[in-house]
DNA sequence: GTCGGTGCAAATGCTTTGCATTGAT
DNA sequence: ATCAATGCAAAGCATTTGCACCGAC
């Protein structure tokens, strides 16, 4: 069972103070507004979700809560990333055909990757002015922005 | 056997001169410097693919061509849009988990998205600042763009 | 006590692949 | 003649689901 890797990523943002215990009572309080129930198991999947800065994946996560002897079923791992998209904690990003990607995005700035695609090097960076663009595009539609995802994808001058 | 259906969606581009031939040989010519074939199967792949002006999906065209008469194999047409990607004569899309989009670009302006998460309406545009935004986050870090995908979700205003 | 949650294994659905045959160059 | 392409069926892989038991409320 080959446990694929992330893809080689740094992080352009400074680590904006992640306040954790108010994210645990904004997923319960999330939970209970739909009627669902806070189990230890999405507890502890949420900590480990919170301990990630960058990009990571569904099994991966699994994977690493397997080995620090915190066994949850991949199908509950599943079905908590679901919930806490929902919530608006994580996002997910499609970088390419494969599997899902998330990342953590509550009280951060909306994210945006570069990506190599000589290397696969994901950079991560922020901007303002796409925060701009798609409140305008929205307007222009009379809706209201809902989260975007912009991936740029580039590669060493040809010469 | 449920054929998915597309996404509903609006144009917003006026449709810009789509010249039918040259495509047709720059993928000879994509094919020839890779030392691969042009084949009947992919002539009628491109045809069905240049009658489309948005976005469409793999199965989806092998249905309507098997409704027109041109049988094609699921394995060749998945094969043969690989290589239209390769080729930069369509891109693929990711607007959600489940199946690829894709969209002929060539002699196109990029095209982003804009969907709205309630009706799953999709609308496309084109925006030069974003074209802006690219070239200046490449820039920065040495490289140069190699295509871009933003897709935008949003939703009625609240209130 | 009621439902929703969990783990497991099986199922799903898109996409890819192995292989014997066919066809473009 | 060569070597890639095709069609088919089978495989792959990320993700989802059915079900019997468990646990949060």
């Amino acid at each position: 069972m080959a446990r694929s890797t992330p893809p080689t990523q740094t992080n352009a943002s400074e680590p904006d103070e992640i306040i954790v215990a108010p994210l645990c009572s904004i997923f319960r309080r999330f939970l209970k507004k739909r009627g669902l129930k806070f189990t230890s198991e999405r507890a502890l999947i949420l900590d480990a979700v919170l301990s990630k800065d960058g990009l990571f994946e569904a099994e991966q996560l699994m994977y690493e809560m397997y080995d620090a002897g915190q066994k949850v079923s991949k199908a509950t791992i599943y079905r908590t990333i679901k919930h806490l998209v929902e919530a608006g904690i994580i996002q997910e990003v499609r970088l390419d055909s494969k599997q899902a990607h998330y990342q953590l995005i509550y009280g951060r700035k909306p994210t945006d990757y570069l990506v190599n695609v000589d290397t696969d090097e994901i950079v991560e960076f922020h901007s303002p002015e796409l925060i701009q663009l798609c409140e305008s595009v929205c307007r222009e539609h009379g809706l209201e922005p809902d989260g975007h995802q912009l991936i740029i994808y580039a590669r060493k001058p040809s010469k």
